[in-house]
DNA sequence: TCGCTTCATCGTAGAACTACGATAGACTGC
DNA sequence: GCAGTCTATCGTAGTTCTACGATGAAGCGA
């Protein structure tokens, strides 16, 4: 094992809970955030990023790296669009970088897909 | 009123209920296809074109170009852009067109964000 | 048939996305 | 301090998206 994943995943790097933000499911605005959410997951790649944070509930952006099949300044740019719509978080950690979900933009975005 | 939107409305233009099918919600193709209908959404017009259909059951082209700031070629590529993703359907009724939503696309789509 | 309406398609221009390699900044460990 | 690791950012090329006007095909009514 090349990275130190182990340690990293033992102790986490997502305290806050979640501030659970809810607003309008209908309206301009709410098209727009839903547009914004739905653009942001719109690359199987950006997909995969969230379905492995799901699946390890935090990880360092080299580990996601190694699932995908791209370059790592391509994966980083993914992260930073997922980050740009909320939808995931990262941390420093040391030289590395520990990502993890946002679980309020996720059910944020399945209100709103709910209210389709 | 312009068009005989009325008429069109009263006897609906989508007789077969739906099909609902539903695959596997995780893997490759999974991802893939949760990207695929993300994509169809991320466009604050496109989400304003399904909220209109779903508040009207069924749509003539028309009715949706003069709901939206945009040009009728515009609208028409939107639309074009929603089918493919099999969000909607169109009937070709007459001169008209007449959209509506694939119910099953929209379940499938729900259901493929709450694996998530 | 002729004119009108309706909508899809074409052509185009500008913006945005996607991918990569190269590079730079930040941190750790020696 | 120095070397090495990790990740963000830059620069770039090719593709795709988005928007529009113009055009064309199809159908309805007079």
């Amino acid at each position: 094992m090349k990275r130190g994943a182990a340690a990293v995943d033992a102790k986490g790097c997502c305290p806050p809970p979640a501030p659970a933000r809810r607003g309008a499911v209908r309206g301009p605005s709410a098209d727009a955030e839903l547009a914004r959410l739905s653009k942001a997951l719109g690359h199987p790649a950006r997909v995969a990023i969230v379905r492995l944070l799901l699946s390890r509930a935090s990880c360092v952006c080299g580990e996601i790296v190694d699932q995908l099949p791209l370059a790592q300044s391509t994966v980083s740019q993914h992260l930073a669009a997922l980050k740009r719509a909320g939808l995931i978080r990262g941390e420093i950690d040391g030289p590395r970088t520990c990502y993890c979900l946002e679980p309020a933009a996720l059910a944020r975005f399945k209100q709103l897909l709910a209210s389709l």
